[in-house]
DNA sequence: CAAATTTATATGTTTGTACATATAAAATAT
DNA sequence: ATATTTTATATGTACAAACATATAAATTTG
């Protein structure tokens, strides 16, 4: 695998060496607990400043990648690839990286009138139409969650889109649409008789419910997503720092 | 209100002026939208460098308190105070932010001996007993969270401490341990015949479970608390950037 | 008056340099 | 052999100085 940065790129050099740095990490070594290379020398392969570098390397620290140790150098934080990332990956994406393989039960995808929270959220007109995507995944035995998403129309997607396609790849490859905030709210709750009738459980078994509010570099709002994950089956990981 | 830096400190400058942005963003004017004072002023009112400022700032951002954008200048992110911060209020601290005044129905301590899972967290032998605090807690007509914290021999606490103080100003105060860093893991479970009976609800009501692991600065373990939620009585929010 | 252009000003990026500090490892003293 | 001290090496902090870039506001042009 080549690193190599492109000083005449208009993409900054501290983010193009995070993003180098975020495949290094993922390489056996690293992962195993070896330190990646010092900060003067990496700069210097780099060719970059090692300020430059620090910048990037600082982002992977706060988000738990790394730990860095004077003298003891810097290295991958032992259960890393979880943490703060894992609330970026796609659904199917996360399962993966569980070794989970996943089977598709529904996939549902209507254009739908906003409900009067969903008009605030978007700042749209109750009339204008926004695209819903609903979807019931699991193992391949049993569903066990069942999502609906909405999406602002300034995203441009449209039934045509392949909605097989990892949702953050698709908006991000075809509609230029980066996903970079997000605020969720997790909840537990009683399964009503839509969601029990998807998730085949009794009315009232425990529900892990999950809102999420996604938002792209402006901070304009794109989408809106409700997760209702059988009890158990899920286990949503935080990791914050102070 | 006076704002200035010791140079001569072994707190960092940029620790510094982090400490100090925190409480300047507290000001109505800032909280109602107002621009805080640009780079070049800041700094140099500060008595620090332009760069070291923005190490400051950086980690505001970051974290989703401040808000830059070019040629506009830096302002109070609409509806800071939350976010991130928020996992780090202890919970009486965080009812009062919502306005909901708390009731203690139990609070109990006791020295226990550690389960296996614990035994492998805080790295101890089975024998050594570890301090066990139970609380069940909630507004002032039903209880609606129960919680059992364990912590680790190393951080002092004895049956003496005054349990009804808030716990991490227990901990920084009187036995100077810095809770800097939290995992945590959500799910939603059926309430088993314990929790049900603590909480009053029947068998299998849907309850959020939250685990959360603490550790200091040095990454090393503290704390290990787990709290179950009445359904509905508990919404966790998460932010978080790529 | 409205549209296009310029300009001033804020944040954004990058470098080079210097010294501080924690600590693993080596050297030394007990 | 063990305890202590030193040293080398990594990250940590801090500054000054430029130049880049986005954009609100002022200015010019049609």
């Amino acid at each position: 695998m080549r690193y190599s940065i492109d000083h005449k790129s208009p993409v900054p050099l501290h983010v193009q060496a995070e993003n180098l740095l975020r495949q290094l990490i993922t390489e056996e070594e690293y992962q195993n607990g070896k330190n990646i290379p010092n900060e003067v020398e990496l700069a210097e392969m780099l060719g970059i400043s090692r300020t430059t570098l620090r910048m990037a390397i600082n982002k992977l620290v706060i988000e738990g990648l790394l730990i860095r140790k004077k003298r003891a150098g810097t290295k991958v934080a032992p259960g890393a690839v979880s943490s703060k990332s894992n609330n970026w990956l796609s659904f199917s994406q996360e399962m993966k990286l569980r070794g989970i393989p996943i089977k598709n039960f529904e996939l549902h995808v209507t254009w739908a009138l906003p409900e009067p929270n969903l008009t605030i959220f978007f700042n749209i007109r109750p009339e204008e139409p926004v695209l819903k995507m609903e979807r019931l995944r699991g193992k391949p035995e049993e569903p066990f969650v069942y999502f609906a998403s909405y999406f602002h129309p300034r995203v441009g997607l449209s039934l045509d889109d392949d909605f097989k396609r990892p949702l953050y790849e698709l908006l991000e490859q075809e509609h230029g649409i980066i996903a970079t905030l997000s605020k969720e709210e997790i909840s537990a709750i009683g399964a009503d008789e839509f969601i029990a009738g998807k998730l085949q459980v009794p009315l009232g078994s425990p529900i892990l419910f999950r809102k999420r509010f996604v938002y792209d570099q402006q901070e304009r709002p794109i989408e809106y997503n409700l997760g209702y994950y059988k009890a158990d089956s899920f286990i949503y990981t935080v990791e914050s720092t102070r």
